[in-house]
Formats: structure tokens, C-alpha cells, sequence
DNA sequence: CTCAGATTGACAGTATACTTACAATATCGG
DNA sequence: CCGATATTGTAAGTATACTGTCAATCTGAG
């Protein structure tokens, strides 16, 4: 015998967990755009700075799997941190199609001061939580989307990283 | 004494609470969208169409607070599901200014046929982890979107829904 | 070495998600 | 009743986050 559906009830939405993770990505932007209002960079302007600084002389595609954001979205975040200066594209030598990213110096300056505001957001977004609740929902959620990771569209392949350096400039 | 900085590492951006909502985000939509590619429906659709079952008659300002999206991003929300002849628009009697938001007969057809997948689709995206695990992260997850509701930009305002009984037609 | 197939960055198109601003309309204090 | 204030929907602008497609370029099989 067929099981009768359940009734349609917003509590359904409510508790639904892609509900929740997209209602805790909203408060997570706005608490980080809130507290580094200062320096006018987003929270994925942010990983990107940071990648670049961690592998200089990265190109577009491989930055892209290093965040986990695809190529296209990627090409305008770039495009807004180099108008910003904060970055710079080189052609390589090797590879005529290939763009390296740098920093720039006002770029390294920027990442290094705004490292106190960004730390100061990733903890209010867990404040609400007992100290022990929040270590465990950040085991369970690290958790999940590294199992779940093969889901995404843009996979993170983080290893994919250190293939750069065999080509640069 | 000032305390050193942290080095600058990706794996700062990887265990961050912020990066790991969002990648969860971005895992959860790419799961939604699969198991519902039968409807040609987007999660946040899906939510505006249940609000708008669970609250016919309900205007556009009203509902984005019962779902929690800001009314400049619903109005073109609104606008796709009625140019797919899934809801209606007529405006209200009491109040020139208002447009009431109901259901069309299509409407409540795919709401009712998408629910399955809709299911399946939130099943997929905590699957990887033990039962017990699921249930311990949904628990904080709902603690912390509840208690930081207040720093999202658009709180999410579930009694508000009541309001338009009384100025319906 | 050459050509089929892959890769790279760029572009166009769709859909959130937010900001500010604005005109039309409501409402409330005096 | 009337004018300051608030609300509603809409629009323009910015920023993710995807889907495609495309030309330029590179690589590898034969």
C-alpha cells in the first residue's frame, strides 16, 4: 500500500537541511562583510587573495580548484581584485594561454591586515554555540563536505595546487 | 606583548566556519537541482512555492520575511514563477500597492510532484554521515541559524505570515 | 610532424542575494 | 483633513555561482 504524502507545511522548509546551510551562508556573508567593512573585500575576493598568496604564480584554472569555485565565476573575481590592484596577471612564458597571478604589494598589505577582522568574524558566526557544540558542528560539517565533496559541481582538489610550479613564468 | 600573526595558509580558508557554509551551500544546491531536474525548479523557487501554498494570498514584502530572502531578490523570483504560470499575482482590494501571490492550478500540481525528490534531495546531502551524526548537526545547525537570526540581513520572520488574513481580496 | 582532442581564458546567459533609490500609496499626528 | 512618515513594488547596480560556447593554444597518438 502506498504511503500518504506529507502534508506541505513550511516546517518542512524550516528544517530541511538545505534550508538551514543556505540560511547560515547568508548570516556567515554578513557577519564577514560586517566586520571587514573596512577593507571593501568580500569573503571570496578573501579566499582568493589568500590562494594566491599561498601559491604565487598560480593560474585562473588551478585557482579554481584550489577554492572549489568554477573558472567562470572565478574570471570576475579576478578581474574586480586586479582592477583593484590588489593582484597582477602575467603571461607565462611556456604557455601562451596561461595568465599567472600575483599579489601585489598593496595586495600582501591588504591580506595582512585584514587577517584580525576576518578571524574576529569566522568566531562571532560560531559564538551563539557552546564552545563544545561548536567543535563538534565544525567536525561534522568538515566532515560532510569532504564526503560529500565529489557532489559539487567544482570538486576542491586542493593538490592540484602545487602543479603551478613546474610552470611558471 | 603583541602576539605573532598566524602564517597565511589555505588551511586557514579550509577549517574557516565561513568557507565550510559555503562549500555546504554550494554541495547542497548541486544536490537539490539534480534530484529535482525533472521540475526545472530552484531550491529558492521551491521555498517561495510552499510559502505561497502554505499562505495563499500572502504579498511579496510578507513573504520574503516567512522564507528569509530580501524583497529586491524575491521580486525576480516572483516574476520567473509567474512567467512559468506557477503562481498568480492580483492585487489586493484593500490596499492599491499590494499584489496578492496565490498558487495556479500548475502550481500546486508541481509542488505536489516535486516533494519526493525534494526529500530525496535533503536525504543526499547528509548521507555520508552516521544517523546519529545527521541528527547532532541538523540540532546545532537549527540552534545556530535560530540564535544568529538577527545578524543576517533579512531575519527571518515566520509570524509575520499571519498578518495578511486579515486584509485579503 | 601533424592533426584530433584537450585545455585555457573569455563571453553570454540564467539565477540568487544584496544595496540604494524611487514613485505610488497608506497611515498617523496634529 | 493634511502633511510628515512609512510601506510596497520596482528598478539599477554589484557580486557570487552556475551553464553553455568559442577561439587560441597546447599535447599526444600515429
Amino acid at each position: 500500500m502506498p504511503s500518504k504524502p506529507a502534508p506541505i507545511t513550511m516546517d518542512a522548509v524550516y528544517t530541511a537541511p538545505g534550508y538551514l546551510f543556505r540560511r547560515m551562508q547568508q548570516i556567515a556573508v554578513s557577519i564577514f562583510i560586517e566586520e571587514c567593512s573596512a577593507f571593501d573585500l568580500t569573503p571570496v575576493q578573501y579566499a582568493a587573495l589568500v590562494a594566491i598568496h599561498t601559491h604565487p604564480g598560480i593560474d585562473a584554472t588551478r585557482l579554481s580548484a584550489v577554492i572549489a569555485f568554477d573558472r567562470s565565476t572565478l574570471g570576475n573575481v579576478i578581474e574586480r581584485l586586479e582592477s583593484k590592484t590588489l593582484i597582477e596577471r602575467k603571461p607565462s612564458q611556456g604557455d601562451k594561454r596561461v595568465k599567472l597571478l600575483y599579489l601585489s604589494k598593496a595586495g600582501a598589505s591588504v591580506l595582512r591586515d585584514i587577517m584580525p577582522s576576518v578571524e574576529r568574524a569566522q568566531v562571532r558566526m560560531l559564538q551563539p554555540l557552546k564552545p563544545t557544540d561548536r567543535k563538534t558542528l565544525l567536525a561534522l560539517l568538515t566532515q560532510l563536505v569532504d564526503l560529500n565533496n565529489e557532489a559539487s559541481r567544482v570538486p576542491l582538489r586542493a593538490e592540484d595546487a602545487l602543479e603551478h610550479l613546474g610552470k611558471a613564468g
